[in-house]
DNA sequence: TCGTGATTCATACGTTCGTTTGAATCATAA
DNA sequence: TTATGATTCAAACGAACGTATGAATCACGA
């Protein structure tokens, strides 16, 4: 076969598509903005992906894949280090959540554009993205579940989970954030922030997170529905 | 004037409109499916709202109006009850988000359906709704900042308003949830907890953004990974 | 050098989009 | 009852959508 007479056009349509699609959603942005953007051809896309749900799909593909396989592997690293050990509460949420953040520093897998990307696609539950979302992160969720289970021995199963989930809404709001913030106040403060997102944010959502997974567990009001949730 | 041959053809409208930009999104949306689904004729849109966009203002107006509204008399209430004494985080959190989540049960107002609206609307950042949203929020947030500001004297103001910022995005997934929450846990947890949103969702979240709000603040110089977090 | 398969290109297809139009239908006031 | 203005309706508009096609162009092995 003959190679490539311009090796980038994939990966060019894929960077312009990840940008689009982050700025604009997945309906909102077209074909030609993103073969115009990319500067390739209109039947390029179908060419090399076949179709737009198909080129949606590699855009996380080609992020999560990565991203997915780092936490594995730190997780797999903290465990072997801690022995029988249950880890520390904040080593997970780091592995989880840091790993995640991290990615804005690194230019090379996205940054801070599929972070984006990713956060307002998890709100966004269209069908055929949700499905292959699920699919994606299915191992993962499964084994930094177990892990909180056994750091917080004390704390209702269906509690983490839930907790979980708050942090990943926090999560993704930090991250879609800088814009999003906008809606909601004025901002005005340092305008600097910007250049040091990772620097600060990281540590500033961390104690944000940690602090919310290890509340006091919530009273709940009515004593008919008070025998805690069991987890399948 | 003639009045009205069919009163609630714009409330039809507006209630499908809100449906439907909830489960596929502005863009997602078109008008033949609003108008399908609200069982009037296509024209109808244009001819009562003008445009998809005056339209998608309207859905939101409708029940932001009456949110922020109450946010402000409930603000008010409570700093008038208060005196000179700054309020407790505990009252400014449940004030505005509190007001927010319970909307959940009030079917008149939207229910959960305008909530997961919202929810997802906040990370989509078109710039039409953006602004809209901006002008609606402006004045609560200010003086929501203003009362937390007020209430945690030892904190840092540029703290409070990322902290302010998480809190939203775990309520938005909180709220927008049940279906995004499916994304990343395969989620047999209690089916039965579709009824029971506000009952239990409320208190639990509460605990998290408090347990966040109130966290130690973070430090800046190493990557947050030191002694473990303490909950205040 | 030429032939071959991979890639690019201009162009068009059929559909669906948001919006507009002008006539038909309704409710009310005179 | 009739006149009037508000509302509904069926139909159509041009534009933009995702996709498909077949010829042109390229890189490279023989």
């Amino acid at each position: 076969m003959a190679e490539v007479r311009n090796i980038d056009t994939r990966e060019r349509i894929l960077d312009a598509a990840e940008r689009l699609f982050m700025a604009h959603g997945y309906e909102g942005t077209s074909m030609r903005q993103i073969t115009g953007d990319a500067a390739v051809n209109l039947a390029a896309v179908n060419y090399h992906f076949g179709s737009k749900e198909s080129l949606m799909q590699e855009v996380f593909r080609r992020r999560l894949d990565w991203l997915n396989e780092e936490r594995m592997r730190v997780l797999n690293e903290m465990e072997q280090a801690a022995g029988d050990n249950p880890l520390k509460p904040s080593q997970i949420v780091d592995g989880f959540f840091g790993t995640l953040l991290r990615m804005a520093d690194d230019k090379e897998r996205g940054g801070v554009t599929f972070l984006r990307l990713l956060g307002r696609t998890l709100t966004e539950p269209s069908e055929f993205v949700r499905t292959f979302l699920a699919d994606e992160y299915a191992g993962v969720m499964e084994r930094y579940k177990a892990a909180l289970f056994k750091a917080l021995p004390d704390v209702p199963k269906a509690e983490i989970v839930w907790r979980f989930h708050f942090m990943l809404g926090a999560t993704s709001y930090a991250i879609a954030g800088t814009d999003a913030l906008r809606v909601v106040t004025d901002w005005q403060i340092e305008a600097s922030d910007t250049v040091d997102r990772t620097d600060r944010l990281v540590p500033r959502l961390m104690s944000f997170l940690l602090g919310g997974l290890r509340a006091p567990l919530p009273q709940f009001g009515s004593p008919a529905e008070d025998a805690d949730v069991k987890v399948a």
